[in-house]
DNA sequence: CTGCATCCTGAGCGATACTG
DNA sequence: CAGTATCGCTCAGGATGCAG
């Protein structure tokens, strides 16, 4: 993560904003990002068990991975409850949830696509 | 890429949309994916040798490759002239150029974050 | 000029085991 | 319960060279 790109030319900038939107696709672009994010939305505050057991497939070094950066990126919080056993529960801080309709407007785009298919697709050339 | 997500379950689904998002991510999280799009908004049309001039640091393999997939996804068109020599000039198709407000929706929500510091966070337990 | 084939490296991710 | 540490595999992506 954290790759710097373009190198430099004066003509015109066009991707001055891909670099923002680089900034944003990167924080999402995680293995699990968008899936741990998904079952936050809602100001729904989850355990970590509850997410482990939410999305089965991931490992637990993933699901802490992932929620590590979120919360680097200011997108969920954590809350640790000092107690024994120990409880951490997750939930998106505001901005996090202001992501919500973004992605839904990416979705939507996504989803108007023309019926084509894509990765069943063998290579053709 | 071509990762499946999510196994399975019941109770409520609501990655299904992660789904859709994560088709969506998935075509634009090629690493110089945002940065050949951004050239081309507009109904630009761009040969080979112009996005090479256009973005430095990329090699003709990840450029050629970028825009296979983007071809692929319906994203951008390519033109063959078949002449000597050779010239393809790559556009947005109408799906792609419509793909420009989502992004820059995502762009907005990228800027309008709270000045947070990213890489200087410390743990606080 | 445009694009593919090959080799090599490094990041991302999974599995397992261990700690507070 | 909630992580962290380590190992190893896979693959995206960079460099170079060849071809139509």
């Amino acid at each position: 993560m954290g790759y710097i790109l373009l190198g430099k030319h004066d003509h015109h900038t066009p991707m001055t904003a891909a670099s923002g939107i680089e900034g944003a696709i990167q924080m999402l672009e995680g293995r699990w990002k968008l899936v741990i994010l998904f079952h936050l939305f809602g100001g729904k505050k989850l355990r970590f068990s509850d997410l482990e057991r939410a999305i089965p497939a991931i490992s637990q070094k993933m699901l802490s991975q992932q929620l590590r950066q979120l919360e680097q990126d200011g997108i969920v919080t954590r809350i640790v409850h000092a107690q024994i056993p120990p409880k951490v529960e997750y939930h998106l801080t505001d901005w996090g949830e202001s992501l919500c309709p973004a992605l839904d407007e990416l979705l939507t785009w996504a989803e108007s696509r023309t019926p084509l298919k894509r990765e069943g697709e063998s290579s053709k050339e």
